[in-house]
DNA sequence: AATGAATGAGGGTTCATTCAT
DNA sequence: TATGAATGAACCCTCATTCAT
């Protein structure tokens, strides 16, 4: 069996029923193996877990990262929603899991949540640099992250791989319609790209695939 | 012991670790009372579950009628998410759940999903409306209510009671953001009041409480 | 509330539903009042087995004593179960109740089977004493008494007071076959009244009532 | 542990302290391991209850079916409680178990019911071909077979292996006497082996083992 | 690498019983 | 006489985990 299958589908479990709501046995029944041979791969259950946790945020980091070359600070913000909900729907393991409390081992869990709070406080200061040089509009940047984060971890609630949008398309979708929250003036900060979705699209309603 | 004390309870409890991470042990701890005495209150657990969803539901409703006697489309919008974060950050009943599969039983969870489907085609319609006049920019209704309801169901996840912003400041903020991301032009569209808040917080900004 | 009724329901489910089966619940309910009421009349579940075993031990004490005055050995067995079969099918208190193994008390317990030993005893003295006067085919007391006692105690698994039978014509019939069994000759020892039903009813067929 | 010593067990402590008043730490507790290892055997306590009776079912019906060879009615009815009482006297696992209500799943119940219908009707059928031939007695076969199987069924609850009476002899003893109560006449009917038994045992009474 | 069997801990639920009202 | 609320104990069952094979 391939480890890997064996972390997209503990990200699946989790992310549909929870942490506490998935049963080792569920995955082994899912995975065509016994709850015996899952301590081959794992120690832990909590292990599961976390290493999916880790990839998540290695996700989102990477996201980050990968934006920091863009010029503006509405730019980079724009492009890390772009590659962050690309991300989340290309692949079933990078997924945005809510963390139980006490799911994860303390040491775990605040290496995890340390880990969101840098990316949270990372993506903050570029709000903030924005206001400062009118780039993005006055707001409260901590309050503006939690608003974006939560419409990204929404994301694995909704989004069908089968469904009639791809990842990309939500992922521009998503990234211009932060964009236009936070521009200080929609018709200059607009990129050139948008422009071709709105004339592709009509009326900017994302077509089906 | 006062019923609606439990179902806060509860509510609290599914938020934080879960449905399944949360044992009838853990909310009669909480309530100082043993486990066998919830079932004077409930029939199961599940039923703790459902009620919780559906008082969570019924805000959701309150909030969006409340917010029909608006004149616009973008205004109506603009009220309900005041209205539902007003709710959410101001007593701890009104959370927005997470739904895990199966844990509510089948018929259940069919109702809730078809409440709060009812609930997100009706914010559709107003999104579309918009568009239709003009009075919001070009977008697709069905993402842009994805976009917002995670938003609102993530508050939950951060807001604290006790921390340095009130409730209706929240309100006021992300009513205000979503307005601005869905409204043609920012300049004309933003209703008084958020000057005045533009004003008293210095930039936008959220003050303290 | 008529106590005499609770103990009849008690016997009813008790036969049907066994002692652990049956809860105080279902008790209160089928008598519409509850759980705590029945305290009132009782200080124990236990006791309400107790009392139904005791009643029906006199019942079949009751059906002994009256059949003592029959002349001979096989007369007074005829009479007995003639005697205990109508009263266990007249009334719902009457039920030969299946003793599950610590159920009651150790002392109730043992007074229970001390009882229906000593009513199985002198039913095997008859038995013994028809043997040896030769009106009785000889055979084991103890074996036959065990015989004819599982005939009586199924009955109520069976006999349905709605049904075409009345509990007069089944007492009849049982008590039939079972001195027919026990007869030395068949035709000599039958008593009257056999002939009777013979007759009316055909070939001994059971009439419908 | 072996498989069929948990179906004993489970028959014998049904039997001895009905359905409901059997623990599963009972059984786990008589047969040494714990109960969480059970679930290793059986899905469901209720399958432990369904398996004995479809056992037991299975050995009415191999008693019935091996006393089909007899020649006449009253013979196979002899043969049947002969084979029937030496099956339930030589395994714990065959048992009579009493069917309480509301134990099994309705299909299961039904299931059993059934089953234990059809040997019933079959064993009417021998009582009534039986009677057309005049090589049974006039009897109402429904009334006489319920009467039989309620002999047979008081079996478990007062034969002891180790008492002073085999298996065989008590099927012997049974057997004797309903055919005594079935035949038309009790000196030509009874079977040759009886007249030896008679003769071994003194005027009939079970000799010690 | 895989598994069947075993298990301690705990989870949801029922139950007989008590008691203040 | 009746009851709603409370509870300790027990019950059935699930789970993560281990281990010999």
């Amino acid at each position: 069996m391939k480890e890997q299958v064996l972390y997209e589908t503990a990200a699946h479990w989790f992310n549909k029923h929870g942490y506490h709501g998935t049963s080792l046995a569920d995955l082994a029944n899912d995975l065509g193996i016994t709850k015996a041979s899952l301590y081959n791969y794992v120690s832990d259950k909590r292990e599961l877990l976390y290493k999916v946790h880790v990839r998540s945020i290695e996700a989102a980091k990477a996201a980050q990262d990968q934006a920091m070359a863009e010029d503006t600070w509405l730019g980079k913000i724009r492009k890390m929603v772009f590659n962050y909900v690309s991300a989340i729907t290309r692949s079933p393991m990078v997924t945005f899991i809510v963390l139980e409390d006490g799911a994860l081992a303390p040491e775990q869990a605040e290496e995890i949540l340390a880990a969101r709070s840098a990316l949270d406080h990372e993506f903050r200061r570029w709000i903030a640099a924005g206001i400062r040089d009118r780039s993005i509009v006055p707001c409260d940047p901590k309050l503006v992250s939690f608003l974006i984060t939560g419409g990204l971890a929404w994301i694995t609630k909704w989004y069908d791989p089968d469904g009639p949008w791809t990842g990309e398309q939500v992922a521009e979708a998503m990234s211009a319609m932060y964009a236009r929250m936070l521009s200080p003036s929609f018709a200059e900060e607009l990129p050139a790209d948008v422009g071709r979705i709105l004339t592709e699209a009509g009326l900017f309603t994302l077509p089906a695939k």
